[in-house]
DNA sequence: ATGTCCCAACTTTTGGGA
């Protein structure tokens, strides 16, 4: 089984890529963030004709998240409780039970935003703490923040800014403590992993990225897992996202 | 050169967001 997470910074945008990306990989369940689209503007029947059902927030012209799914797509949840922009989304999906998460980006460490992060994620920290544990569960998104200094291009660099300061780095770590893995840096504990390279600067070029895109699961999807790797063939060619994919494979007989 | 891309709109240029 394959899932997929991927911020697409505008689906409407991004749409050719999305379409080529799924026919090529073959996801059985692809999380999107930052659609950029109301509900009447989500390609739905697109996705069908490709063999997926769509569970879609939309806000228009900001956020968005969706789950697509060719495995089932039902107990849809759509949105965080207390929370009125579009950056949640819940389903399950086969055996697995998907959140798919768009965080606040914070802004600056002054601005009122980076408390608005703070919160949200302490809410998507407190909906894991009561989520059913006999659930295959698999958190995945763009968090915008990088757990720790091996998740950024230079350290040194990113002092003083959003995505590397203590407190975001300690809420990942309470949501992590509920019971989920960090799972591309549980396999790969010594690479950088990027999933995110600024449009300026030529930062892809000079591979001055961040790993802010996360997949996070439970330890039963962590012992079925076969691999977790970023496609960053995709940050490449004509008109990318600022994000790559990030992949999933896991051996589903192992899933028990 | 706060350097690029994407969206909306009092839309053909500007401002907000990342």
């Amino acid at each position: 089984m394959r899932v997929a997470t991927w911020n697409v910074n505008s689906l409407g945008a991004r749409w050719p890529r999305v379409a080529h990306w799924v026919r090529e990989h073959s996801p059985d369940v692809l999380m999107i963030q930052e659609t950029k689209q109301s509900d009447d503007r989500f390609p739905y029947a697109e996705f069908a004709e490709l063999g997926y059902e769509s569970a879609h927030l939309g806000q228009g012209q900001w956020n968005g998240v969706a789950i697509v799914s060719r495995v089932g797509l039902r107990d849809v949840a759509p949105g965080l409780a207390g929370d009125d922009e579009a950056r949640h989304i819940a389903a399950t999906c086969g055996p697995l039970r998907l959140h798919s998460c768009y965080v606040p980006n914070g802004r600056a460490l002054d601005d009122p935003h980076y408390e608005y992060k703070l919160r949200w994620l302490d809410s998507l920290r407190d909906a894991l703490a009561a989520r059913d544990e006999s659930e295959r569960t698999v958190v995945a998104g763009d968090f915008n923040v990088a757990p720790s200094d091996l998740d950024c291009w230079d350290p040194a660099a990113l002092a003083g800014q959003t995505h590397v300061s203590e407190p975001e780095r300690r809420a990942i770590g309470e949501i992590e403590a509920t019971g989920l893995i960090d799972l591309a840096r549980e396999l790969h504990p010594s690479e950088p992993c990027f999933t995110w390279w600024d449009y300026r600067r030529s930062s892809y070029a000079r591979d001055w990225g961040l790993r802010i895109d996360l997949v996070l699961v439970d330890a039963a999807v962590a012992a079925a897992s076969t691999a977790c790797w970023v496609d960053r063939a995709e940050r490449e060619g004509d008109k990318p996202s600022d994000h790559a994919p990030v992949v999933l494979d896991l051996d589903e007989q192992r899933l028990s």
